[in-house]
DNA sequence: TTATAGTTTAACTAAATTGTTAAATCAATT
DNA sequence: AATTGATTTAACAATTTAGTTAAACTATAA
């Protein structure tokens, strides 16, 4: 629906508290009224939209950790999965990120709603990198650590992007090749801090 | 002056749209009337604590960078520092990542004002990085992408602190013994990832 | 004791914002 | 042409919030 996409579109760059119901009927073209017309109120929107957002985030990375991958090929897939969609809405990290540091309960809401199972997917994550580790194929790590590093890697540099951009002194353009040569780099970066 | 430690801690909490100049005065002991006694108005306050809140992540940053260490030292150095200032104040980094996408002029501002001069010790790092591949102490990185990589892994567990909370299943009290291992794990697999 | 600086109280204004509603308008369908 | 559903307009109520102000109060130091 065009008005959720407008809702989305507003939420996610500006936040619940600074977006506005009147930006989000401008962005869709329409008027306030409208908007409470089909969606009740601010929070019933914002709900929608964050549950969405959420999965967003999170159902293609579910299912290519449970994929039967060999472990760097799984990294590699991971990180061009999540640079990749970070690229086509930058904002989407830092959005989950905030909402979810003001009410961390929400995810959890959702994570009921939705099957993601993040539990299952962390499971045989670990069981994956365990045996690696066991088989002397990597030096020994935690496979909830390396999620984090990987995660880390793909999606700080967008969450930090007005940060870097001033300290490295890029403009857009030269911050777009920068994250493009990321998605080559940082998977081998991980498999040779891993490797033995 | 307590009431900017009241102030920076609401508005880090928080972020500047919701706070509210209530919820600052509540937290200093005082009522709002003085709030606008002593600072005219929100946004001056605002600017006051982001300002301050900048400067804290940077300058012992800055300081690090552009000491003469060696590069795997002065890694440790950064990571350990990093961590160990998040950890007193979890809040901050997502705080000015939020505050810094809204508008990203802002710390252009401060860099003018405050002498931190992220150029001279970006040039400093990168000279030092280049010099390392070249003597072939290390695989071929660039430095910008380096620091990326690791302000990346110190930093974001901080910003995705509820997300990993729930989905690899931790309390508080996993989540803090967690970091603490990433204090002693990261900069190894830094090393690991780049030396040849 | 008195003067002073700091603080509180309480009332207020002004603006922004969410949410509601009734009537008017428009567009497509029958 | 008449009906119907979607949409707009425009006004409104209720609430929240920033910011102001005058008067009262308090503690302290001269």
């Amino acid at each position: 629906m065009a008005i959720l996409t407008a809702a989305r579109k507003v939420f996610t760059h500006k936040g619940y508290s600074a977006a506005r119901m009147e930006d989000i009927a401008r962005e869709a073209g329409i008027n306030r009224a409208l908007l409470h017309y089909y969606f009740r109120s601010k929070d019933r929107m914002f709900d929608l939209v964050f549950e969405q957002r959420i999965r967003e985030f999170f159902v293609g990375l579910a299912q290519i950790m449970s994929r039967p991958l060999p472990l760097f090929d799984k990294i590699r897939a991971i990180v061009e999965h999540d640079i990749n969609m970070i690229l086509v809405q930058p904002d989407l990290p830092i959005f989950i990120m905030q909402e979810l540091t003001q009410s961390p309960d929400r995810l959890i809401a959702v994570a009921k709603n939705s099957g993601i199972g993040p539990a299952t997917m962390m499971k045989a994550f670990r069981a994956q990198v365990k045996e690696a580790v066991d088989k002397k194929l990597i030096r020994p790590i935690e496979g909830g650590q390396l999620l984090i590093n990987i995660m880390s890697l793909c999606v700080y540099p967008f969450v930090a992007k007005p940060m870097i951009k001033a300290v490295q002194d890029l403009d857009d353009d030269q911050f777009d090749k920068m994250i493009r040569k990321r998605r080559q780099e940082v998977p081998e970066f991980i498999i040779d801090a891993i490797k033995l």
